[in-house]
Formats: structure tokens, C-alpha cells, sequence
DNA sequence: TTGTAACCGAGACGGTACGTCAAGTCTTCGG
DNA sequence: CCGAAGACTTGACGTACCGTCTCGGTTACAA
């Protein structure tokens, strides 16, 4: 069904033993050398595998990359669920804080930096990435806003994907392009000023 | 007075009329054929240059573009001033209206997002980036909010700049990424939106 | 075995299409630019080849032209027979001749010096030089004087490796130098006067 | 009268100062690197020149080699003399082994061979190699041999010219090719077995 | 005494080729 | 037929020099 594996050879034969290596030399190179001075020569070296091989399953590095860092992600389960205790102003803050402590990991950092460059200039690459890894993101977070303007805490009109933009565009901005640090104080006020643009107008008529 | 004319040679020697080959070459290569494609030795044939006079003044292609982009911007003289109506929210969609046409005009896009995306990898060229091109944009933009604030239309404890933060950071964030189009309905609704947060507190009379 | 082997990559995968297209290449450059304008990018470019094969292969373009002579010499093959009538003089007149009309056949002699004077500067090329192209050439010589000194005409007691350089350096010398025309005059006097060096000491029944 | 006067500069202008410094560079630096890795810029750097001084007076760095080489040789005045004895076979002896060991004498190889080589290539350069260098030093032999000739140790009837190159063209070719070593036991057998070719002939009847 | 015309050091310039690296394709061989 | 190995063509990299061309500065001859 699905149109993607169609160009494809043969999946059924495909080397799960070689897959695994490659996905994971290329998480590793990326955090030694960067994306940029990642090579496709150098994971097939580090994976123990011919270049064929990457070059027939994968149109590209960043497309390699994606996959690894998919995979990753996946492993740690990050649907571990948003807290939802009533207060929104606490629970935003303490996962945003948490946000701002993972998009610090260098671990976590370079490939998905890496990836988040590279889908700003290849459109398609954009696509997956979009669709792999930052929709499932934002959607708790409109969950946790929606559930907010149930309980009347947020104004019950407003366009939530927005809302859900105006919290974390700022973030995302300062994180990409490294103009301030990501520290807990600079969340919080964050998500005290977007609940003031969210708050149920007042002068209800 | 500057620390950076240290490393070059002869400053005084430098041959204009390459300088602005250069310059230009780049500018329209890079729409061309985009910047991952976009190479030395092809901005040096076009400008009618030998390579090594690009290598000799500028350390990378992206401080090329960098230069080429700036020369550009500072011809169109964007400082052409912010309106100040008195009406802060009718004079902010103004501006991010402009903004966002500006950002949809393909011949503007290129050689930026080449640049926000190479400074996303390159701390260097970042510094740089960020002081010559985003803070003399957002400067205006702060100014703007501080005589809203002298008004009594903005609260007047708030942090401008995080302020300024709010409302680019989902722009630039959708831009970036692409996750959406920058209409003028979703500038307007942005406006709208941080206004509420920038809002003085009510019930303090 | 072969200790030159060991530093190249796996030879059995070898193109021989490329290696004979270079090989022809540089004969052809060679004669019509001369060696030292001679580049490794205009052989490549006229073999059809990428730089990499040749620098693969070989480690300078003095390397390429020998093998590139040493195959031409080859398929001449060259050990065509020294003539033996049992009249010495004759026939080292008649080989000695011949020899001046090859060196002076230009599609033979632009190569030719050209590797005579690399090697005057590259020992590990004149090393490779001497035991491939001259070591074969001066052995006939010595043969027939072997003979000679058999049939009593020649003094049993000389060194005949002396004797080879004897009557080929001052030849090679004329050449390389360009300090006179290689007649056949002058090649026939230059046998008669080193004849008379060789002849068995009279007087000595 | 000097005709190559007429495309220079005022040569009475000189800089007498420069030009020492750029010969006395060139023969440093040859020794240092070899003729193949000796660049102008090099020499011009060293000398503490501008290139435009060297290019204004030499057409080619072989060009000023040699000038810087027939500078040393004239200084040494090499000219001191033939010895002549009586006894042609110890002079002759006497003078190649003082010249094997000359040009064992790195600093005195080093810029010769290059001479040599580049003169093997260049036939301009050739020309002006041979009359300042190559000549004087022959003729030294041809009048020795004349002596020797008339003192009835010679066949009169021979070509000394043909002699002299039947006695170094063999030296040179060794040497040039380093095709064995300059001692002096080769030169010393070379003496001999040349003067058995120059003698006069025996049988007069 | 003062031009003014050269050489001079310096070094930027348009170029060419270098030798290296990696891209993506193609071929050979073993399992 | 997949996968490893790696040779292949291609093309850009950044460097080194080429030979030419200004640019002040400093002589040294002519007005």
C-alpha cells in the first residue's frame, strides 16, 4: 500500500543485521563530526556495509538520519503521557521545562538539529519530518490546551494549533538559532505570557 | 576598532570592482541553483574572478552570501522607519504584513533561509547573522512596543524583547520550517493574540 | 613477490580500458605539448578517465609516461636480434646508426627525454628507468662485444661494461646536451675510435 | 652592442643590491628543495624582493640559475689552469678525478644538474649553458690533448673534438644518470682505455 | 631645486593545475 | 539476488604558483 516501496528491491530480503548498523553508525557520527561533515562513505565504513547499500534503501543522508533518530525516539516511548494535574500553568511549565533540558542534551541535539536544518531546505525531507516527529509533539500539547479551555481556563473561541504555535515558535526560534539560552526561567515567563494571550476574555457583556 | 580586518591582507588594495562582482554572482546563483549546489568555483567563474580571491577576503561561502545579502539590504535601505499611528495593533499587522510578503518573495527567500539555515550549523557565521541582519530588524520592532508601553497600551512591566520574541518567533518558526503559509489572516490573528498578552493587567486601577 | 604491489588497491579489479587509455594519452600529450606541460588533468580528461584512476595507479606523471614508453617499447619488441656477422665493426656501425635514426624519430624522442631528464632529477624514477628501458638496451651491446672478445677481436682482459659506456656515453651525451647532430658520420667515427681502444695490446704473442 | 640589452630595462639603473640577493637566494634555495620545488615567489620572498624584479631581468627561473651559477664559477676562477706535465695520462687523470670529485660536491651538484636538466629541455637555456659553461671547461681538455698531439702521444690525424667527447661524454653520462659511481678508479680506467683509442697508430709502415 | 621617470618592495589580481575528498554508479564475488 | 567491497567518473574542494598589474616609496637625472 504504501507508494514508497515501490522503487525499493525486495524488502522481504533485506538485512535487518545491516539496517540496525547503519541507523546507528550514523547517530554516532553525526554527534562526532556534525552533519555537515557527515559522510555517506563514513557510516558504510562504521556500519560495516557497501555504500550500495545505503544508496538502495535511503535517497539521501538526511533521509538515513531520520530514520535513526526516528527509531531512537521510538525506543524511549515519548508518549509518556503530559501531566494533567488541573493547573495548566504548572503543567506547562514543567513540560516545557523538560523541553528545554532534552533540546540541551547534545545527545538529542545534533541530529535533530541536523535534521531540523536539513528539512529547511529539502521540502520533502520536511514532510517526514513534519509528519514523523513534529506533529506527534505538538499534538499533547493541544490535547493539554484543550482540556484547559474545557475546564474554562482558556478562551473557549481561540484557534488552539495557534496557541500551540505561540508557545513553542519562540522556543523553537531561540533554540535553532542559538539568540538566548533555554534556561527554566526563560520557559516559564514564556508560558506565563502565552496563558495571559489564552485567558477567557474578561469583559464578558 | 575592528578585530576581524587583523586576519586579512591588505585592505586598502582590495579590488572593488571584484568585490561587488562577487557579491552579485552570489546573490544570483544562489537563486539559481540554491546554496547546497551553490559552489566557489562557480560564484568565481561567474563574478570573472580566480578563486582565490574569494578564499583571500571571505573564509566561507556563507560569509559571501552573508556580505552579498547585507550589501543588498542596506541598498534597499530597510530602516525606512516603523509606522507609529498611535494604533499599536493596526500598526503592527501593517508591518508583519510587509514582513510576510517580503519573506514570500522568492527572490528575497533564497539567499535567506541559505543563511538562517547555514547559521543554524555555523556558531561563526551565527554572530554575525544575528547582530547584521535579525537584531536590526527586531530593534525596531522593540521600539515600536516601547512607545506602546509610553502609551499605556502595553503593560508596563513587561520584557520587551521577549515580547518582540512572542510575536517573531512563531513567524519566523513557520517560515523556517514551513509548517504553514504566511498569510495575512495569520498575521493578523498573531497580532491579535500577543497583543492580549502584552495587555496592561486589568483591575489595577 | 612483487613489493610494489602491497600499496595499491586490489589490482584484479583493475580497468584495463582505463589503464590503456592513459597510457595512450600521455604518449599523445607528451609529443604534442611537451613533458613539462604535461598535466595529469589533460591526460585524464583526454583518456576519459577520472584523476583519481591515474593518481590511484600511479604516483607522478613521470610514472605514467614510463610504463606508458616501456608498453610502446614492449610491443615493438625490441629485442629484435643484434647482428652477428662476425665483422664487429659492421655491425655495431649498422646497430649504432640505427640507434641515432630512433633517438632521432621525434615520436620516439619526446617521451624518451622526457623520462631521461625526470630520472636525472627522481632517483626512485631512475631507478625504475635504468633497469627497464636502459639495462635492456645496453646488454645487447655487451653481448656482441662478449662475442667480439671470443673471436679474439676485442682485448680478453677488458672490463665490457666500461667498454659499453665507452662507446654509448659519448653518444647519449651528444643527444641529451643537444652539443651535435646525431650523423651517421659522426656514429661510424665513434665506433672506429672506441674499436681502437678494445683491440688486443699487439706485441704480445 | 650586446643585443639582449635592447628589451631591458635602464640596466644602469639597477639594483646591484637586488641582484645579488636574488642569485645568492636561487642557489640556496636549489640546494634546499631541488630544482623542481624552486618557485620565483620563493626566491623573491628570500632575497627579500619584489617579484616584478625578477621577472623585469630573467626570462625564466633556469635563466637566473644560471647567472647565479656562472657567478659562483667565475669567482673561483676556474680557469686556474691545465697541468701539463709531458706525461698526458697522469694529467688527464690528475684533472678527472679533481673533476669527479667537483661534482660530487653537493653544493656544486645540485645547481648544475638542475642546469643540466633544464638545458636538456629548454634549448634556449641550452645554448647559453653550453657557451658559458660546458665550452670553457672542454676547451681546457681540447688543448691539452693538442699538446699531446704534437708531442707525439696522439694520432695527428685525429679529431680532438671527437676525442674529447669519446673522454667525458662517458663521466657525464654516469654522472647524469647516476648510473654508477664517479670514483676515482673509473675515471683512472676511462684515462686509459681512451688514450689506447687516441694513440698513434703502431703499424706505420 | 624641483619635477618626473625609472626601479624597487609589496602583494592583489585572473588563472591553471595540483592532489584530495566524497558523491553516486557500476562490477565482481561470496553466501 | 542481496550484500561487502571497492574501482570507476565526476566535480568541487582549498592550496600553490604562475606571470601581470597596480600601489606608494625612493633615487637620480633633467629642466
Amino acid at each position: 500500500m504504501s507508494s514508497t516501496t515501490a522503487k525499493h528491491p525486495d524488502v522481504s530480503r533485506r538485512s535487518e543485521r545491516s539496517r540496525k548498523a547503519i541507523l546507528q553508525a550514523s547517530m554516532e557520527l553525526v554527534g562526532e563530526v556534525g552533519y555537515p561533515k557527515l559522510t555517506i562513505e563514513a557510516i558504510a565504513a562504521r556500519a560495516g556495509v557497501g555504500k550500495q547499500t545505503i544508496y538502495r534503501w535511503w535517497p539521501s543522508k538526511a533521509a538515513v538520519l531520520l530514520d535513526a533518530f526516528t527509531e531512537v525516539v521510538h525506543d524511549q516511548d515519548y508518549d509518556s503521557g503530559f501531566p494533567d494535574t488541573g493547573d495548566i500553568e504548572a503543567d506547562l511549565k514543567t513540560v516545557l521545562r523538560a523541553t528545554a533540558d532534552e533540546f540541551s542534551d547534545t545527545a538529542f541535539e545534533a541530529p535533530y538539529r541536523a535534521l531540523a536544518v536539513a528539512a529547511a531546505t529539502d521540502p520533502k525531507l520536511a514532510d517526514q519530518f513534519v509528519t514523523r516527529l513534529r506533529e506527534p509533539g505538538l499534538k499533547v500539547y493541544t490535547e493539554r490546551l484543550r482540556s484547559g479551555q474545557e475546564a474554562g481556563q482558556i478562551d473557549p473561541e481561540l484557534d488552539l494549533d495557534l496557541a500551540v504555535e505561540l508557545l513553542l515558535g519562540p522556543f523553537q526560534q531561540r533554540w535553532l538559532s542559538r539568540s538566548g539560552p533555554l534556561t527554566h526561567e526563560f520557559t516559564d515567563r514564556l508560558v506565563e505570557l502565552v496563558l495571559r494571550a489564552l485567558a477567557p476574555r474578561d469583559g464578558k457583556p
